[in-house]
DNA sequence: GACTAATAGGAAGATATCTGCCTATTATAG
DNA sequence: CTATAATAGGCAGATATCTTCCTATTAGTC
């Protein structure tokens, strides 16, 4: 939908929130899935269905700069029995880009959003 | 659908017989999704959905002493980038059981069954 | 021959990530 | 203000395995 530089989609703030508040539960880092579950609850369950959407964002919060990723231990997701998940976590530009994001779009989306009806 | 010890069921000779002409082009082990796939393509696309079914048919035929089978080592699952494989081959006792296997229910059943319609 | 007990089969979903395709939306050029 | 260019969103499916339900089928009993 071409991009207005420097500025948020609601989707990639949410991602952020999702993350920070994670790290400030005591998760440095987070994976794909487990922010998807996190944003298919406090979202009114817009289902956010095929996680594709999601995946894409975070490859492209990535690659400007406001995630940064590594592998899990092949191991370590090996012992848990399920499949590795990719580990990101909020750069300081990230951080940055969230707090100098129009809040409209933000917090109060999350809930009762006024203003701004989504669909 | 309760079991007469010491038979094969159709979708288990189909299974050992996948692994076995696998196991002459070359490969030694066979995973569950290479042998859904293979058997995909044979028994006139039943589809055979929800691979569940095959999964549980190859636990069983572990138990049974059919199969044995191992974990992939996850570093080579890693490096190539997919969901780590459980690796099975056929055991002696498993060979022994597709031969003395009512072979009316094998081979003719995979290409142009003639009687015992599958519906 | 009918009944029952037991298990096989099938659908669906959890766990994770990623790709391709098509449609919707938006920023900017005109 | 509208047309266009570009990208975001959504759906579907590939890659693998496993679990939980519910239904279908069959072996063996009476």
């Amino acid at each position: 939908m071409r991009r207005k530089p420097g500025t948020l989609l609601p989707l990639e703030a949410m991602i952020l929130e999702t993350a920070i508040d994670l790290r400030r539960r005591g998760d440095e880092e987070f994976h794909g899935f487990a922010v998807a579950k996190e944003i298919a609850e406090r979202a009114e369950a817009r289902t956010l269905t095929a996680h594709g959407t999601l995946y894409k964002a975070l490859g492209r919060m990535q690659r400007a700069g406001l995630l940064e990723s590594r592998w899990e231990d092949p191991e370590v997701a090996a012992t848990e029995g399920r499949p590795r998940r990719r580990l990101y976590h909020v750069t300081g530009l990230g951080a940055q880009a969230l707090s100098a994001s129009d809040p409209i779009r933000r917090s109060p989306a999350i809930q009762g959003r006024r203003g701004l009806a989504p669909s």
